[in-house]
DNA sequence: GACCAGGGCGGCC
DNA sequence: GGCCGCCATGGT
């Protein structure tokens, strides 16, 4: 897929491979909307991205374009993937048409983190609302939207805080997490294997394997990996498995099975089953 | 009003 | 190591 840098936002040439309801609706991400004219406005740590549609593609509207390239894996070939993705399985052809414009955006590693113990057996309205509450109350006023909070912003924050906008009892995890701030900040997961980098944030409250799963794919682009949640559970049953097996095994068997392409199929079997239908 | 949601924790064996 | 009850909250 082509695109091109503005000095206003990046052109998007072509709409096989990029299709924003796609991208943002499928769960990788929840600071999304949809302003009066239809069109989805995305958030990403203090950053705003509006895009538009036009005949042959998409205009990203965004004062940070660097950011935005690299936030949407523009670089990365979908049509590849998908190539590669194609006749495994008929219900996985199905999965990658109903998603096709799906990518796997590169968040910010510590919002992602945020966001995904937040995550854990909730739904994605709640979720986005959650997660809404927090900017709005802690994150930097940038004008006509909040910023994620920082570190810093984050840090201050109690448990109480975190019960009063709703998060339940992941407060606790949540107020605990400034004890893993050396963790976060200074280990260089991006060296490490997968699965050595999974071991390392499991130590994190309120972090296990599944949620380190969808870290290691959305916050520092790990795509041998495959989280493993309700859906894809029952995906599992429906479509691959045989015998039963617990939620790590599952995500170890299609691991094997689909190498560095399992984050990529995790994502468009998630829209297919969890979010389309 | 029960059931469910992009599960994880602590106690138990 | 694996199993199991429990956990807050908002939507259906």
């Amino acid at each position: 897929m082509q695109y091109e840098k503005k000095s206003d936002g990046i052109r998007i040439i072509g709409k096989e491979d990029f299709n924003p309801e796609h991208i943002l609706e499928c769960g990788q991400i929840f600071r999304y909307k949809k302003n009066s004219l239809g069109e989805y406005v995305v958030y990403s740590k203090e950053y705003c991205a509006v895009i538009k549609e036009d005949n042959d593609g998409y205009f990203i509207k965004t004062k940070a374009v660097d950011y935005f390239v690299n936030f949407f894996d523009l670089q990365t070939d979908y049509s590849n993937i998908k190539k590669q993705l194609n006749n495994i399985a008929p219900y996985v052809n199905e999965a990658i048409e109903s998603g096709h414009g799906i990518r796997i955006l590169r968040g910010d590693l510590f919002e992602i983190i945020v966001s995904f113990i937040i995550s854990a057996n909730n739904n994605i309205k709640r979720i986005k609302l959650i997660i809404e509450r927090l900017c709005e109350r802690v994150g930097t006023n940038m004008g006509n939207y909040y910023a994620f909070p920082t570190m810093e912003q984050f840090f201050e924050l109690d448990e109480k805080f975190f019960k009063e906008i709703g998060a339940g009892y992941r407060a606790s995890y949540l107020a605990s997490l400034k004890n893993e701030f050396d963790l976060i900040l200074f280990n260089n997961f991006s060296a490490m294997s997968s699965d050595i980098a999974r071991d390392n944030l499991i130590k994190i409250k309120g972090v296990g394997p599944k949620v380190a799963d969808c870290i290691l794919l959305f916050g520092l682009y790990k795509t041998d990996v495959f989280p493993v949640d309700v859906w894809m559970e029952r995906v599992y049953y429906e479509q691959f498995g045989n015998v039963q097996l617990t939620r790590p095994q599952i995500s170890k068997d299609l691991t094997n099975r689909f190498g560095c392409l399992s984050g990529y199929l995790q994502q468009y079997l998630f829209y297919h089953r969890a979010i389309k239908k």
